[in-house]
Formats: structure tokens, sequence, C-alpha cells
DNA sequence: CTTGATCCTCACGCTGGCGTGAGGTTTTAG
DNA sequence: CTAAAACCTCACGCCAGCGTGAGGATCAAG
């Protein structure tokens, strides 16, 4: 498959798929002319990726976990990346869930605010 | 208060602040010298700054949150804009567990490939 | 009065994940 | 055969949240 058609399934921009290349996140062969071919299995390895960028890993960090998908062997290092990244983002939903709790309870507060004091009784019950 | 203690007491750098105040989310009153003077109450607002930046909200973003603080009233479109930003949120925490899981999936697997055959039937019972 | 800590205002640098041409080749549809 | 669509390689641009000097004024303590 060429790169506009995986850009296309995997949901990212042709851009994308150079630059991921670039760090070497996704390798393609090239046809004669210099055209790159994936294979099937890059629709679901750009969008692995694009799972873990969404997470906040960084190029560097997702390249690191990678080659655990290619060979499905892992060293003990990898293995401790792979967790070490799994708690930093556990650590970030902490993070996210206290603002979203924070922007709740604003929420209540503004929209009693918002409420002109004639209907407030008939909306609280 | 002066803004080395300000930035001590908050958890933040002296340069986040000045850039704080360039981005208009903290007043800050002069000493006819032209140093920054804070009250008590900065403390905690730069906290909540701090929370909202770390929830991923951009300054501008948090610019028309914060009005709420002071005031203590919304408008119908202040309130809208908070329950954005928690609805963003909340598909971010949801983008984040997603990968959390994917991540703990992987690390079974490593574990397991790790794990010598001779030793793999003792640590699985 | 002096010294060191703290403060001030520019203003450039950095990082990451691409967007966006420029200028040229290749593939594909008719 | 031709035109459009898709592809290629540079390579600069962008944005945001600061870091980091440069060069100078101000403040607190002895």
């Amino acid at each position: 498959m060429r790169i506009g058609k995986l850009a296309e399934r995997a949901g990212v921009s042709v851009r994308a798929l150079r630059y991921y290349e670039e760090q070497r996140l996704v390798i393609a062969d090239r046809s004669p002319s210099g055209h790159r071919q994936y294979p099937e299995s890059a629709v679901e390895r750009v969008k692995f990726i694009q799972l873990l960028y969404s997470a906040g890993l960084s190029s560097k960090a997702i390249l690191h976990v990678l080659p655990f998908l290619d060979t499905l062997t892992a060293t003990p290092q990898m293995t401790q990346r792979l967790k070490d990244q799994r708690d930093r983002i556990r650590t970030q939903i902490d993070d996210l869930t206290r603002a979203h709790d924070r922007l709740n309870d604003l929420i209540s507060l503004a929209s009693e605010s918002e409420i002109s004091p004639a209907t407030c009784s008939a909306s609280r019950g």
C-alpha cells in the first residue's frame, strides 16, 4: 500500500507518516521509483503510534517501546520502560481527574450564580 | 508579597509568573520602583492556574475561565466554556485510559516473554 | 556606603509534531 | 499521449510555555 492510502486508513496525514519514518517508528519498503510501500500491518502500527502520541509519549519513548511489537519479546529494560510509561500515564490521569473535579465544582457554582433568584427555588426544588 | 516569594510558595518559576502576567492571568500591583506586589490570594490563584495548565488548557482558555474566580458569577457563555473544558478533559482521560490499558496488556505479554521457560510454570502456578 | 540578593525589561533560544510551499518525478485515468 | 493526481526530497514556519542570559535598577543588612 502507498502512503496516501495508509494515511487515509490510519487517520493521519501523509506528512505525519513521513515524520514517523524520519523518527524510525515506521519502516517502509521502496518501489524502484522511490515510492514508499507499506504492508497491511502498518495500519495497526500507525494507529498504535497515534495512541501513544495522544497519551503524551515522545517519539523517542515510542521508539523504545515499539521493538516489542515486532519481536514480541522484551528485555527487562524494555519491560521497565513500558511500566514507567504506564505509571506516568496513570499520574497524568490523576492530575486530569483532579482538574476535572475542580472544574465540575466550579460548574456547579456557576450554574447557581446564573440562575435568577426568582427561579432558584423552582429549579432546586 | 514579591515575585520571588510567590514563586516559591506556588511552586513555579519567577519567569513563569512574569509569563502569566504577560498572558494577563495574574495582575500585580507595582511598588513605586516597579517591583511586582502580590496579595496572599495570588498563591492559590497561581496553583489553580498550574492545575489548569497541567490539564492541557491553553493560556487563552484559562483566561476565559478565570474571571469567574474573581467575580464568582458566570455568564451562560462562561459556564459553557467551563463545561467544554471539562468535557475535553474527560475525553483526554478516556484516551489516556485506553493507552494505559494497552500498555498494561503489553506489560503482561512482556513479563511472560521475559521469563525463561524453566521458571514459567513455577511463576504461573 | 557597600555588597549581595532580588528585582526589572528586553529579547533570543528551545522542543516537538507536524503544516506548508517549492520544485521536480511517477503513476493513473481517459 | 496527456493531464491530473499522487509521490518524492528539501527546508523553513509555527505555537506555547517557559529557560536563559544581558545589562541595569533596587532593596535589606552590616
